[in-house]
DNA sequence: GACCCAATTTTTGCATACAAAATTCATTTG
DNA sequence: CAAATGAATTTTGTATGCAAAAATTGGGTC
């Protein structure tokens, strides 16, 4: 009776509900395009419709959610033109990280991003996909902390977060994924040397190649939906 | 009884809450800092506190209101860090802006872009400030929509909102009105030579600059508060 | 057999009711 | 007299109830 009391015991329950409803969005265990039904989401979460009502309505103005009048809400699904549009504000907002991580990153941070570097490496080295993408992703974050804009961290957790539906897991073409690499290893360069437009000029190519292989995923179909069994993936 | 059926009866009732809201905030009609109380707005928007309360989750979402646990919402007052920053990102947006403008611009609309530009520096003759705002306004505008990206769009609406609430129609220096007036001029002269990399510096530089401007002002105190009547304004 | 229309059911949208937390204010105590 | 404490009030947070709109289903007709 003792860490109980205290133990955060309020975490507003809009709050957790959308937590919850963002995650199942972000992995795809809501299809985009289906809809969210209010009753039975009401079943799966445990609560009224009223904080689940709320939440849906900060998804909506995220644009993790569509608010169709009447009609409820359904997750959004990005067309082909829509991916090209988010990764070209991406691009933009990733160059700009680097430009400023140039600028205002300290030596631990470049330590410890060129220490996740090599991690990166050998998991690529390893074929290791899933542990490639997640330490990409954190390196990515890193490197926008080292920015030190909050309003740019946001916007850019944003925007990425309509993008991390798309969970291209596949296998990527060796040719790309070798280029990826490369591209990494300039951006380690680029911040060791303090070179502002190299880091600008390499997050740029990154990012639109990473736009290629999305979209071409997507046009080779078994991309998408993060298919199979919800649970324990890769 | 023949347009009266049709004539759009639906406009969900938290969605017009939503917008009368987000224009109170941004006309600082709710000053910045202040509490929403929801009994209180319910009486003014004549709403019950269902839609009120959606409506205030969505300002949240856009970064209009802070959601404090417990103790309801409060309007987003910036401090001078967070204008920084959100300048910060607001000149990358921007630039971003007319890159892809001048790759994508038709010639109608760098037509009515001279057009307005022309207008505006009629009123900048005039020292008629509440219009120079006002075509300045339609002109970044009209650079954004020639960008032809609606992730780019409503990223830029949503950041640019947070610093609207800063409506700085006080006198500012005439050396510096003549300096954003000057970086029109060599806008509309990038945008017409097709000239990417010029108008990117020309719009980072502009951005950065309005971005001092707005600074000084807070620092002079003055400039906040939209201040005095809250009707029509000069 | 396919299509269309009407009634039922479901679902969304809004208002209200109730519970818990925070604020306020008066009272008391050092 | 100031500070602190505790009850009363206000305010937020959540659940429920009711009305309107949409989806569904069944029946009928061509």
């Amino acid at each position: 009776m003792s860490a109980d009391i205290i133990s955060i015991p309020r975490a507003a329950l809009h709050e957790q509900v959308a937590l919850r409803l963002r995650q199942m969005l972000v992995e795809s265990r809501i299809a985009p395009g289906a809809k969210l039904n209010e009753r039975e989401l009401c079943g799966v979460l445990n609560v009224s419709r009223t904080p689940l009502r709320e939440a849906i309505k900060m998804l909506a103005a995220e644009g993790l959610v569509e608010l169709l009048p009447n009609r409820g809400a359904i997750a959004m699904s990005l067309s082909e033109t829509d991916v090209l549009h988010t990764f070209e504000v991406m691009a933009g907002l990733e160059a700009q990280s680097g430009e400023l991580a140039v600028q205002r990153i300290t030596d631990a941070e470049l330590a410890e991003i060129k220490a996740m570097h090599f991690e990166m490496m050998a998991a690529y080295t390893r074929r290791d996909l899933s542990n490639y993408y997640r330490i990409n992703a954190l390196i990515h974050k890193a490197i926008n902390a080292a920015a030190r804009n909050p309003v740019l961290t946001l916007t850019y957790t944003q925007v990425n977060a309509r993008l991390q539906a798309l969970r291209f897991r596949s296998n990527q073409d060796e040719e790309k994924w070798k280029n990826a690499a490369r591209e990494h290893e300039q951006m380690v360069a680029a911040l060791s040397a303090r070179d502002a437009p190299a880091m600008r000029a390499v997050m740029l190519a990154h990012l639109y190649n990473k736009r290629d292989v999305v979209i071409a995923q997507l046009r080779h179909g078994a991309g998408a939906g993060q298919a199979s069994t919800p649970g324990a993936a890769s």
